[in-house]
RNA sequence: GGGGAGAUACCCAAGUGGCCAAAGGGGGCAGACUGUAAAUCUGCUGGCGCACGCCUUCGGGGGUUCAAAUCCUCCUCUCCCCA
């Protein structure tokens, strides 16, 4: 094992706060001492297992826990997904069943495989010892905490002062994920700093079963493509990292120049001298780099090359795609209508819809603006209609 | 247990009998300008072959009325105050 100094400079890198630093160099210290590895925990939700570069920052954190020798554990929180972790919006979920669960499962293990080393890498799941608990147990671990600690938490104070309801399972949420703590005996935990709470009551609760309080280390919330809220499926503003090439390419180039330079931080692994170098480049250019190292992390760098070669040719050029879905619709009579032709390709979501864009001037056929409501595609015509960004080759039968 | 307030479209929020597919804002989409950035400006933002027409939508059911988001009634849910 690496010495302490070298192991916690690492560590401290891209993380927003430890609690308590040094606690931690403690246990690094011992675990150096008498060869044993820290255990290392990360508990994942498993209702969405797809993957997007918000998880990749703690994920990264988690592979550098990994490089060090330590022992890291994944926890799916397949009991835990039931309650769904209070965020005012949720409510109770719909429990997954076990197949979901294991398809779930799966899928993590197949993106995680992207970041960390599974090999080496510990999966549980938080059932195997949070359904067993009874009533009585869990009547015991909530006699550890009080109601003034749980609304400590942010979330539920403001909820609380604003007058929004608070269901009371949602106390039993941080309370499930401190225990994970408490039957793994975990050294540390990792968490975003939204997580920051929950890890504290980790502590407690651990404190109470008189185990040595573990290390919670948190890491910044990577702000979602709109650059204000927090990278997340449900805001839709989020680049999943199992996403095609070109879309995370696209998306990444989309980004706005700030968040650009927090995402160098945050996602890729390059140094802060090669980031501050880059601040120097053409704001178009450093995006673009962006793009390429954070494409080539997931699909390789022939791939990124052939999405930037791809972004270079139809947004800077405005040039059709390279390649464009084809899709075959069947003519009424002579042809298809223009707006009826989008709606049936997918483009549009509705006729209303494709009729009020082509009024607005936003639909493309064969690249020429059509605004006209009869014009209509022959039967046997080909052409490329485009709505926005959305591109589809029509074949009209 | 008692009293009061409330539930409106993706979100916030106005509307208290017809002029309401429902103000305004946010978000989103499209267009202009660009570097598919940001900022700004413009338009749109329930569906229907598009029709000052029809259908669906103001928590859910039932009712009053020529006409209901608006009135009555029951139900469900939420918040506040008192106990």
């Amino acid at each position: 094992m690496r010495p302490v100094d070298e192991q916690m400079a690492r560590l401290r890198r891209g993380t927003a706060e430890i609690i308590v630093e040094a606690e931690l160099i403690q246990k690094l210290q011992r675990a150096r001492a008498t060869g044993t590895p820290l255990k290392v925990k990360l508990g994942l939700d498993p209702t969405a297992p797809d993957l997007h570069l918000g998880h990749t920052v703690v994920l990264q954190k988690l592979r550098d826990f990994q490089d060090l020798g330590h022992q890291i554990i994944i926890i799916i929180g397949d009991f835990t997904g039931m309650i769904g972790d209070p965020t005012g919006r949720s409510e109770t979920r719909r429990p997954l069943s076990w197949d979901e669960i294991r398809a779930n499962a799966e899928t993590y293990r197949a993106q995680l495989g992207k970041i960390l080393e599974m090999t080496r890498t510990r999966v549980e799941f938080n059932s195997t010892w949070l359904s067993p608990l009874t009533f009585e147990g869990v009547i015991r671990e909530t006699a550890h905490l009080t109601v003034a600690q749980m609304l400590q938490r942010e979330d539920f104070a403001s909820r609380y002062a604003s007058g929004r309801p608070i269901s009371l399972h949602e106390f039993l949420y941080p309370i499930a994920q401190a225990y994970d703590s408490v039957a793994l005996g975990a050294d540390v935990e990792l968490g975003g700093t939204d997580q920051t709470f929950n890890l504290l009551v980790g502590r407690d609760l651990q404190r109470a079963h008189e185990q040595e309080p573990q290390v919670a280390l948190t890491v910044p919330i990577l702000e979602g493509l709109d650059g204000a809220q927090k990278m997340s499926k449900s805001l839709g503003n989020y680049v999943g990292i199992a996403e095609p090439a070109a879309e995370m390419f696209g998306k990444l180039m989309s980004v706005s120049d700030t968040l650009m330079f927090r995402y160098f931080e945050l996602v890729t692994r390059i140094s802060p001298e090669e980031i501050a170098g880059l601040r120097r480049l053409h704001p178009m250019e450093a995006k673009k780099r962006l793009a390429r190292i954070v494409t080539a992390q997931y699909h390789g760098e022939a791939a990124a090359a052939e999405a930037e070669a791809e972004f270079v040719r139809v947004i800077q050029n405005r040039q059709a795609p390279e390649i464009i879905e084809t899709v075959a619709l069947v003519a009424e009579g002579e042809g298809i209508p223009v707006w009826k032709a989008l709606t049936a390709a997918g483009i549009a979501s509705s006729n209303s819809e494709a009729r009020r864009k082509m009024g607005e001037g936003g639909v493309r056929v064969d690249g020429e603006r059509v605004i006209d409501l009869e014009r209509v595609l022959g039967r046997g015509s080909q052409v490329v209609l485009q709505l926005g960004r959305r591109f589809k080759r029509v074949l009209v039968k």
